[in-house]
DNA sequence: GATGGACTATACAACGTTGCAGTACTTAAG
DNA sequence: CTTAAGTACTGCAACGTTGTATAGTCCATC
């Protein structure tokens, strides 16, 4: 129904094929012809019918972005500016929510998605290691640190000296017992992991001792679980003057517990989160945090792809890893 | 380079046609047939690939879903919503951000889209009436209320009915001077100029006097926002004992300012939001909102574009709008 | 023991595009 | 004046899939 190069070829009284190369900017058309080709296809209306162009040429124009949840801010974040660095480069963007389950994932990277992308984005959240593998070819940048050594690109800050850079916020404050909330058993909950390392590794530095009771493990990484584990603290015999949270949203919902208990923040305990999420800036108090170069880690995700889909000779180089900057953002909930 | 049909006849000693109907699950294939098929399917791996598929048939299995942006929660959540219910009907879900700029929106309408989908779901936020027709016959679902008459089926809750049952609810805890914040000018701003008209309403059924000092307008709908609208507030003559937000965001950066200025929420001023997002379900003071059903209107928008979608009677059907319920939710911002 | 129907399988064309090979003409170089 | 190189354009095949048309086989029915 919609006009092909076929209907614009007869009108402007040339080949189909001339017709193509001027939509694709081939060099060698006489002025007139392709003017004459161009006012046919603004008559009509034509517009490349890209199905067809990926059935020859194998691209697409379209990558795969894959998190668990949009619902989270961070993700959500995340999202958005990837999908405005993907413009950039008019490419589409098109999104995978995986919740995190095992299962979803794997489906994912085996490529069993029945859509066809040139490249994919992936934040794994509940596989790791080589079962991350991609069976086709698909170019992969994945997001966090590198935790197999497979042919993907990373992005990534430093997650342990982040969390060490928060825990050692505290003890400067001169807290003593700082708990932390987000722990995870999971071998493939890595980023969980490596935030209990840096904390671990602060809390030593400080000469602290490391105290079993004050690593809470949650089930997931959000408000409620938040809430939940600083509830269990609390109720504990004796309770933290100082909680390193490894997401905003746990640190948000244990704030919520405290507030609700009347306990004063910082005044009692202090809150450290991660992530710096825009209802950290607004909300009471203030939510001091780590705050990652999103927009950073963004725009090189789709760079690192961009290199691997290209035709330059860095398409087929070694999997690089890409450290992006952090740092600490001291507001209320520390005294800030 | 994968294997297509072609490889998978070749193994199981068929025609390519036959192999097409076992992936179609056409019923007129002799079993051992069917089973070798099978079985040659699974030792190449096929896949088939769709953009040969759509090529044939047109239909790409792709909708697209724009939305003003991804950082905002409530679009997250009818997002992340969104994708969930196209998965029940194996649709995958491709995001435009429009950053709510008309020339974007525009663009997206006029089908200058280079992917073909099979429909757009849309929550227009910069353009209105008849600007909104699509040029191609893309079947259209727009989240918001219905403001022209073209061929495009609406979901959305009552904002004029929300906005005034989230004001009378301020009046009935006998606040007498509420101030309402996130008022736009732009006759393209629907759901502005809906949720203003159901506040007025509200006030004026409590017999209260209409003060336009107390209609704050922004120009965006965030924190900042929010949080700028509140200070202007505050800093008046005589500032308001109740603020009607016209959504979360906005109520969060209005608390914000409240807080830091030390003035008690809902003690000196209630606050009410709208959208009932995450963050005001733990925000200190929890936040009073108008809570629209969310997953409904994911499911609704979904459904109606699967109906067009569909060769059933009803794909061509008249233009229809769809009510979502919403409902008050008192929480802490109004003294719950 | 013909006739018709259900079943199984196949061949061919077409969807809209682009790569490749090729033609015809023009200009520059030897 | 021949040859080579460049320019402007065209035609054909192919990407992987599915709809239509068709043909053969087998069985039940009249």
């Amino acid at each position: 129904m919609p006009p092909g190069l076929k209907d614009v070829a007869a009108r402007a009284g040339v080949s189909i094929k001339t017709v193509s190369n001027v939509v694709n900017g081939y060099v060698h058309v006489a002025p007139a012809t392709r003017a004459r080709v161009q006012a046919a296809i603004e008559a009509l209306g034509y517009v490349p019918n890209i199905a067809a162009r990926q059935l020859r040429s194998g691209r697409s124009g379209v990558i795969a972005l894959a998190v668990p949840e949009l619902q989270s801010p961070y993700f959500a974040e995340i999202a958005g500016l990837i999908v405005q660095a993907a413009e950039r480069r008019s490419w589409t963007v098109l999104i995978d929510q995986t919740d995190g389950q095992a299962e979803r994932e794997r489906n994912l990277v085996a490529g069993l998605r029945r859509h066809a992308i040139d490249g994919l984005i992936f934040s794994p959240l509940a596989l790791a290691g080589e079962e991350l593998a991609l069976r086709d070819g698909t170019p992969m940048v994945l997001l966090g640190e590198r935790v197999w050594h497979g042919p993907a690109d990373h992005v990534a800050i430093d997650n342990t000296a982040a969390a060490a850079d928060a825990t050692r916020h505290l003890t400067s404050l001169g807290r003593r017992r700082i708990a932390a909330i987000g722990v995870q058993d999971r071998p493939s909950a890595v980023t969980a992991h490596q935030r209990l390392a840096g904390y671990r590794t602060a809390l030593t530095e400080a000469g602290l001792p490391l105290d079993p009771t004050l690593e809470m493990p949650v089930d997931g990484f959000h408000r409620a679980d938040g809430a939940e584990a600083m509830a269990r603290l609390l109720d504990a015999e004796e309770p933290p003057d100082a909680v390193f949270c490894f997401n905003d949203l746990l640190a948000l919902g244990a704030i919520r517990t405290l507030v609700s208990r009347g306990i004063p923040v910082p005044g009692r305990v202090a809150v450290v989160g991660f992530d710096d999420i825009e209802d950290g800036r607004f909300s009471t108090p203030t939510l001091s945090t780590i705050a990652p170069d999103a927009p950073r880690i963004a725009q090189l995700a789709v760079d690192l792809l961009a290199e691997r889909l290209g035709d330059g000779p860095a398409a087929a180089g070694a999997p690089r890893e890409l450290r992006v900057d952090h740092r600490l953002i001291v507001r209320e909930s520390t005294g800030g």
